[in-house]
DNA sequence: TTGTAAGCGTTATCAC
DNA sequence: GTGATAACGCTTACAA
């Protein structure tokens, strides 16, 4: 590879000059010397170099996204991995990459640690945010540039951008009731998670908005997968009919896909004898039969948005605001429709 | 952060012993400064700078992936987003990171290029290879190092993985001849696709095993999408029941989806009336019903042998053989049954 | 066995 | 306007 050397001995000029109309300001340089080293580079071709840059710079350009661990390949969350695609891209466009990495599951910190003392990269953003996040709270201990996608403790002050889910969930449960549901049941997470309680929290507000009694037995909690939405719908049909509630939504689809397969192999429909709504925009959802309806998260948007906060704490703006919640954006399908 | 020079000083020796002890090799270091050296390390929380020593070595022990551009985010395609993953993690054991990056649909290579020339990277992997890919003719004549997920131009000579689609679909057939089929059709990608050419070829292959006519019109042939397995499903509806095949191999999961769709919404049951198999084992999948039958890539271990693979080529070790491929594993779920 | 110093490819300070 | 040159943090001949 050439290096600013090649350059200057083919333009007949100091190395000090290549660089002075590499980095256009200043140009105090002369408009002849200047062709002079713009042909040179060309006939040359070079480039500057990126680690020499980044050594005098002190910086990487670089930000390091660690994948979450996953058990099992095929459990993976789609929804995380568009996600990182539309961060690469914006990224990019502010002249950064995503170096990723990945981390033992019980421990990240050390290697969030490696990678700041060895120098490989400028920042950090953190995806799956949880509570008491240690991640975060390692970064925000040594002052280093991070955003999130994800809140965590409320009384932390750190850069995040998040979906809206308590607001996507009080729509959820407004759209059923102007088809006319009253008995509106929720599949949730276990209490404790983040977005899984704000997710909920949206589910109240929107009962009680449409003047809806919250019922306990209304609401059945379990882990993020299929059977969870069986076991739900399970129990919600031992009620007495009357007393059964006529639409359901799920925290996720995955748990949704569990409440349409246990309502069709009990023999109803699902969006006529009982509707589901979901949550994530899963890829695939829009071909079960019937579609599921579900809440999509503004992903290439919170990508965007994550990118801005980020270079806005690279470069100390405080004119950005360091928290945003996108709200995500209800996808009517054929698994909702009026109640029996 | 701390450097060489304050553990040079910390310890009371110059910063060339200290280098020595960190490159162990050579280990000509007295074990009385060695230690001192090992505690000043400890003690100024040191850890050598990546960007200096890629300086000095002229290496970034970054490998370049570029993401493929998709159209719609819900459109991504969950086997090559956990491929990554468990590439990333393969490069991770070998000492390196998956640098990412993007480019414009139609012209990758002067990204490509403006990777190497700049530094950014050592190597690339690349994914999702075509006939005559710009990419692998523009990294071979500039002999730059790579490795691909995916075959090319057979007359080629570059390091490859690849899923046996060929042999993965023969198995297919194969199941389904000894469940008593013997009238299976395909839907298949327009010809000229690489990985769509090889699964075609072993579903005639498996025909072929099993002394079985290879008809025209049980293959069908039509874009990456549900519809069309739809398509494909109504013009074979449309034979005289006898001539109608009694099971179905699909070149894609999401084929195969239209495919369990539309035999459905004629009011068959799919596994019995009509059996199908997909191919990619998508994450979901598992969840239709009838669960889906699909053709499992061997994802870890294609990431596992790319870096085996690029190590080789970059350690210029021909021990290592350049093209590999990896057997996919057939997954039976409830879509496939003996013939009505 | 350890230290001195050159050099990796830049940028930027200082002379001229 | 332009050119030496030091410096970024490290590795490694070579000298001691």
């Amino acid at each position: 590879m050439p290096t600013i050397k090649d350059v200057a001995r083919e333009a007949g000029v100091s190395i000090a000059t290549v660089s002075y109309v590499l980095n256009k300001k200043n140009n105090f340089v002369s408009e002849k010397t200047r062709q002079q080293v713009l042909e040179a580079i060309q006939r040359v071709g070079y480039t500057p170099n990126t680690t020499a840059r980044n050594l005098k710079a002190n910086q990487t350009r670089l930000i390091g996204y660690a994948w979450h661990k996953i058990p099992d390949y095929h459990h993976v969350n789609p929804m995380m991995d568009s996600f990182i695609y539309y961060l690469a891209q914006a990224a990019e466009a502010s002249g950064y990459h995503l170096l990723t990495f990945t981390h033992p599951s019980g421990k990240p910190e050390p290697v969030y640690d490696e990678m700041i003392r060895s120098g490989r990269v400028d920042a950090f953003i953190l995806a799956e945010t949880i509570r008491d996040d240690g991640r975060i709270e390692f970064l925000r201990s040594i002052d280093y540039p991070f955003v999130c996608f994800g809140r965590s403790n409320p009384d932390w002050d750190f850069p995040w951008v998040d979906t809206d889910g308590q607001t996507g969930m009080r729509e959820a449960v407004n759209y059923l009731v102007e088809m006319g549901h009253r008995r509106i049941a929720m599949a949730a997470w276990p209490e404790g998670s983040i977005s899984g309680d704000f997710r909920t929290a949206g589910y109240v507000d929107g009962l009680v908005n449409a003047g809806l009694p919250v019922r306990a037995e209304y609401l059945v909690r379990g882990e993020h997968n299929e059977q969870t939405g069986r076991e739900a719908v399970r129990y919600w049909l031992e009620m007495p009919s009357a007393e059964r509630p006529t639409a359901i939504v799920a925290v996720s689809d995955i748990v949704a896909i569990g409440i349409l397969n246990e309502i069709e192999e009990r023999g109803m429909i699902p969006g006529r004898d009982l509707s589901v709504i979901g949550f994530d925009y899963t890829p695939l959802v829009q071909y079960l039969r019937p579609a599921l309806t579900t809440i999509e998260q503004a992903i290439p948007e919170t990508g965007q948005a994550l990118m801005r906060m980020l270079e806005a704490v690279l470069n100390k703006d405080d004119s950005v605001p360091m928290q945003l919640l996108l709200p995500p954006q209800l996808i009517p399908r054929n698994s909702c429709g009026a109640p029996p």
